[in-house]
DNA sequence: TGATTTTTGAGCAACGTTGTCTTTTTGGTT
DNA sequence: AACCAAAAAGACAACGTTGCTCAAAAATCA
């Protein structure tokens, strides 16, 4: 490869002077500065990035942990997010997914440390609480869509219980009343928030909860998680009698169509849907398309990536906003 | 942070011994491994990889380039194939993003380069022909999920056509007789080879292509993909009279599976469906689940790695097949 | 013109590691 | 005890870059 030294030669100056130029120190003549520029493209020259590094003492890398447990789509937003602001900041993002068995937890944080990253970014693929190693404390350390008991990370995950509120406060809005909300399993952080926001829509617009029928349907079994949507559908139709009925998550919406239309019921007409994620194409390719929740997935990537380049240090919890996707189905 | 030195004054040995112990040099006495593995516990030192790299003129780095014009779930696949291999080998795999606007080729061309990377994977979301720049050239490429013009790179794609001659021939194999396709848009390369191994196996197999209907049913309105599968389905179950339904991907699967419940139609057993892509969840929550050709991302990741890995130059056109996973719907 | 300041260029060391070569230590054999 | 070979440890330079210091050249001023 190419070193400065190389150009230094073809350009006729001293290897201090190209490094300058390729630093954008203005104590060089144009005329040098031009010489150089000209040799450094007829030579195709491009910094040591490996060598950078060393001689700076800085890496300019921050290290991205995806706890890939599950594979949920639009997850991906999240590296997205953080790698764009990454970009803009020229900055690496060094992206390392951790499987159960082939790549560790404690591997990883290892293999970041080695490359010296500036800060680690911690995210998880559904909103849920953590364990991390002491090792993290060494390093700032922002996690995204996940939160520890222990009060040493900053984090930043949706607002769960301001997205059940908007939604139902939405609903509400559209003058629907009855609303059966088939929550994911209340273990789960985010069916918890959603919940409690949902009937926080009811109290503030004074609204009976004799007309909220919340209810989870999501149930383990031998340790997989299993949808019940259907069934439950059926009975919450046939006794609750909903004018809307509002799903944990777009493909439980999808159940739903089906179990609508086979009771005749037109979506949007007969039957409000609305949901949550944004999965997708799915929310687009219902009949009518469905109004979701849309996790700001995206979001997050961008706010724990600029926590780190702030150089912040307050343990904040911060909460970002779902954005309402309003489609044919509310 | 600790360096070799610093190790090497709290083992109280030469620097050069403690760089042996690191690199699992034999010649180092037990005694002496013994104090300098301790030291190394000790003060939690970790070898600098930048520092490495430049010395060892060697990055370990392969570059991964994702032209992210779509977000299908399921390509993520592509990366954890490349990027275990790569945790498997002891290697960096450099994942750049590619957005329309903010991170171009080229940029993500010279980022890599900056890096030393020792390959580069370019892998599209879907599988077509590309066009890549001729700076490429200077070091070993291999591309996945896609394929130039020119005849200069290795490449890995899926079996478009064993893959239509698979599924159609196990829906013959089941007895199916009348099969009606409803293929995507022929001016991709997939829609193309389906169609091809389709009528492959109704040839191989003595079958008359009369009792095989194959229909493009995603049209292009306004520069953006429009589905008329509804539509489409309606009007070939009532013509055609198919036994069974192929779909070009698993989210039309969806779409047709609402028209069959409409018309009364049970799939799977008044009707069989098959599809290509094994589209994360749908397939698994559609009612009976949904028996469809998995798109081999995984693998593609993975021989894309290895490619590079054993340095090879030959510029062969790989083609992988896909795996039929068998599910209640045929 | 000479002295002083400013601009520009260059030399050298350093970053943390590894490769090469040399020196010291060890252990065994006469 | 003397010698030798092998093993182990150490000294030093090098990787490609940047920070620091200083020298040379150019520009400014008296």
């Amino acid at each position: 490869m190419v070193t400065i030294k190389d150009v230094a030669k073809h350009a006729g100056v001293a290897f201090k002077t190209v490094a300058r130029v390729v630093n954008n120190d203005p104590t060089v003549k144009p005329e040098n500065r031009e010489k150089v520029v000209r040799s450094i493209e007829a030579l195709g020259y491009r910094p040591n990035r490996a060598a950078q590094m060393t001689r700076r003492k800085k890496s300019g890398v921050i290290g991205f942990i995806a706890d890939e447990l599950l594979r949920i789509p639009y997850t991906f937003d999240l590296i997205r997010g953080a790698q764009e602001m990454a970009w803009k900041h020229n900055r690496e993002l060094m992206v390392l997914n951790i499987n159960e068995h082939k790549y560790s937890l404690e591997a990883a944080v290892d293999h970041l440390f080695q490359h010296r990253v500036e800060g680690i970014i911690y995210a998880s693929m559904y909103h849920r609480q953590v364990d991390l190693p002491d090792s993290l404390t060494q390093i700032p350390t922002v996690l995204a869509n996940c939160y520890t008991s222990c009060e040493r990370f900053a984090s930043v995950v949706p607002d769960e219980e301001l997205a059940g509120e908007q939604i139902v406060g939405a609903m509400l809005d559209k003058g629907y009343r009855r609303i059966a909300f088939l929550n994911l399993d209340e273990r789960i952080i985010a069916a918890q928030g959603r919940k409690a926001g949902a009937i926080r829509a009811y109290e503030k617009r004074g609204e009976s909860l004799q007309n909220l029928h919340i209810e989870s349907v999501i149930a383990e079994q031998d340790g997989k998680l299993v949808s019940r949507a259907r069934y439950a559908a059926c009975e919450v139709i046939k006794q609750f009698k909903p004018d809307a009925i509002l799903c944990g998550q777009d493909p439980m919406a999808m159940e739903i169509y089906f179990v609508l239309q086979s009771l005749g019921l037109k979506v949007g007409d007969d039957i409000g849907i609305g949901s949550f994620d944004n999965w997708d194409l799915i929310p687009e390719l219902l009949q009518p398309s469905l109004t979701t929740m849309a996790l700001p997935h995206y979001e997050m990537g961008r706010w724990a990536f600029n926590y780190l380049l702030d150089e912040r240090t307050d343990v904040v919890a911060s909460k970002l906003p779902f954005r309402l996707i309003s489609r044919g189905s509310l």
